[in-house]
Parts: C-alpha cells; sequence; structure tokens
DNA sequence: GTCTATATTTCGATAGAC
DNA sequence: GTCTATCGAAATATAGAC
C-alpha cells in the first residue's frame, strides 16, 4: 500500500509521523526533567509521566537515557549557534554585538530548560558533547574573535580582548535563565514581566557597549 | 576522665578533634563530588572512595546524603558572603567595585567546585538554601543596590540599573568557574595559566568599569 | 569511633502479550 | 506501536562485631 494513497501528508507515511510526534513530546518533557533534576536526579519514570506515557514507550524511541539526553543536548546546542548568524549579519560592530545579546536574551527567556541543561553539561566537562566544543565551538569562536579583533584594529571600537567579551556575553545573557530562580527570587518571587525583561536586555547591551567603546542603540 | 589531660588541646578534647578533621575529609571531598556529578549523580560510594573512608563511616558522621549536601552548600554560601566585605571597604565605586570583582575572580580560581554546587543547586530551584536566598541574599542585595544607586545619584557613576550590573558581575567571574571546562577547552586544552587568569580578571574589570562610566584602576 | 555484611529501595532496561 | 510485569544492577542506609 502507498504511503500517499493514506492521508494528509504525501511523502512522510503514518509510522513516520507518529514517531515524530511522539519523539517531539518525550524530548520536549526530558528537557524540562533534565534541567530541573539534572542528569543524575531524572528518572525515565518522571520523564515518562511528564510525557504522559508509559515508561516503556521512551526505551522504544530512545534505546537508553543516555540516548535521550544526547538529543535533548545536541537540540539545544543547534539552537545556540543559530542565535551566533545575528553576529555576522550586521557589519558595524554596535549592530552586530548588541544584536547577539539581544539573540541571546531572547532564547535565555524561550528556552530556559536547554539553557540549564546545556550548563549543566558544560559544568559536569561535558561528557556527550566534548567533541562540539573542540570542533564546532572552537572554530565559530576563532571566527568571532578574529572578526572583533579587526575591527578593533580598525579603530571602530576599545582595545579590548575579544575573548573575554565573548565570555562575558554568554555569562550574562545565560545567567538570566541559568540562574532565573534566584532572580526570580530576588523579584519578590515573581517572574520577570515582559517590561522588566526589556529593561535587563537593554542593562546589558548599554553596560557593555559602552564598556567597549561603542554606544547603545 | 579530664579531656585536657589527654594531650595538646586544652578545651577541644580528642573526640571533638577527630570529628572535626574526619568532617573536613568528607566535606572536600563531597564538594568535589557533588560538583563533577551533580547531586543525583553523587554516590556516597565515590564520596567515601575519595575521602579515603568507608562509606559506613560517611553515615556515622552525616547521616543522610541530603544531609552532607546541605554542609557543602552553606559552607560555600558563607565564602561567597565573605568575598562582598571588599564591597564596604572602599568608598569609591571604581575600587568598591573593582576589589569586589577581584575577589570574586579569586573564589572562582580557588573554589571552582563550591561554585559549581551552588550554581547546580539555584538551576534545580534551589531546593536546600532556599531560606538563604530569601532573608541573607535578599538583604546584602538590597543594601548593595541603595549604595550603589547613591553613587549614581550623586554622578559619580553612569545610570545604569544596580541590579543588573550586580547579576552581570555574578554572572561573568562564577562563569570562569562553572564554565572553567568550556575555556579550558577553548583555550588549547590548557587551563589558565597566572597570567592568563590576570589577563582575564582586567578584562572584566576593564569593561564593566567603563560600561559604567568608570575607569579601570 | 571503625568497618564488614546486608537489608531495602529504586532505577534502567527488557520480555512478551496485545 | 503500546503497555504490564519484572529482572538485575546499583544506591542509600543500617546492623552489629570489633
Amino acid at each position: 500500500m502507498d504511503d500517499s494513497a493514506q492521508g494528509s501528508r504525501a511523502r512522510a507515511g503514518k509510522r513516520t509521523d507518529i514517531r515524530r510526534a511522539n519523539e517531539r513530546v518525550i524530548l520536549q518533557a526530558a528537557e524540562r526533567v533534565f534541567a530541573e533534576a539534572g542528569f543524575g536526579g531524572a528518572t525515565m519514570q518522571l520523564i515518562a509521566d511528564m510525557a504522559g506515557l508509559p515508561k516503556a514507550n521512551l526505551h522504544y524511541y530512545f534505546a537508553t537515557k543516555e540516548e535521550l539526553y544526547r538529543r535533548v543536548v545536541e537540540d539545544i546546542f543547534q539552537i545556540w549557534l543559530r542565535a551566533a548568524d545575528s553576529f555576522d549579519d550586521a557589519p558595524d560592530p554596535a549592530t552586530a554585538i548588541g544584536a547577539y545579546i539581544e539573540a541571546k536574551m531572547r532564547i535565555s527567556r524561550q528556552h530556559p530548560f536547554g539553557s540549564k541543561v546545556w550548563a549543566s553539561e558544560v559544568m559536569h566537562a561535558a561528557p556527550v558533547i566534548q567533541d562540539y566544543l573542540e570542533t564546532t565551538l572552537r572554530a565559530w569562536t576563532e571566527g568571532r574573535i578574529k572578526a572583533i579583533q579587526r575591527w578593533i584594529d580598525d579603530g571602530r571600537m576599545a582595545p579590548i580582548d575579544p575573548r573575554h567579551l565573548l565570555y562575558m556575553i554568554w555569562a550574562t545573557t545565560q545567567h538570566y535563565a541559568d540562574f532565573g530562580h534566584q532572580i526570580e527570587t530576588l523579584n519578590a518571587g515573581r517572574p520577570l514581566t515582559d517590561r522588566q525583561w526589556k529593561a535587563a536586555t537593554d542593562s546589558v547591551k548599554s553596560i557593555i557597549l559602552r564598556g567597549i567603546g561603542l554606544v547603545a542603540g
């Protein structure tokens, strides 16, 4: 029987659709549980409950807990990399760095669980994504350092160390996700409002851009 | 038999000395294991091996894994608070904030395990030290915000949001401990040298101080 | 205060009917 | 592709001799 004869999707096939949908549900539940409990504290039972599936089904889609975790971390890394595009699409330093900070702040707000899983993975010496750090991340970082150094050499910004500027942007933007609970506690126990997120983003942009000899946009 | 008749220490007592020494060894091992494996990934066996003691002895000194973990987190918080003194001992903003950044960078280097345990605790919604966040940390933060705001009102620094400045200092300095593995990977796999730590500290101070309208010292 | 042996629980993973 | 029942491993915690 031809798949295309069955219904809506022409090429995918029913089995593939079910698989894709279930994987999505499981991955979302896993991201949250891994973030809230850590890899060691997370249990397949917890993830299954949050996904609304029997525990055995998780093992049907992801053979082991490690495999499920690996997929969660890889997905996060992709989102993280995509934000880097905002860096390259602008030619002048203030726009480029400002846009990059804004993109990273948006990710911290939209993917707080993913950010925590990433932080946890790196804190535990990156047992799963060490190869990404050594290849993709290292290449991206070196490229951006060169771009910033060029701006400095051209006298378009203050002569700071590009590497430590990048670390500061990563640290500060991801702090709003990873330490979100602390920030919420210091905000009278309430999550940041839209207005407060904007204020945070503006503060970060303002201090960093002025700190490297540029004006905030 | 009187304790003071037994030997070196007059008031402590032999039992108390042994207890103190063993607790220290256990707490140091626990700090490292909790940092490297997370609370859920850490096992009493691992901690016992690292401390060079039988597993049962850990339970003799700390009834449960939770109790041992709580002590580790509380000890770290105390170190963290002590660094805050550098903030108050200087009257002018550049000296105060510069010294605070330096103190926090020193702690990141000297207590990387503790920093990671703290980060992990906060990322998991502070199940153990939530009360500290709501009392001690909140009070300290509000006090420092007022001090910074006074400097701004007196025209001694740029009108930035003091709260987000504090978050930036915390995030950036602790990043060198919590994400130390990533930084090491991006440093050709080698830990930062003395010289590199100094360069990092200078970069952070330079960008932040200039970013809030002050000059680096 | 120390340490071996073990009780008890929990978790990851699988078997096998449907 | 789904789900119940369960196995086997590993972990926390304790008992009890020394």
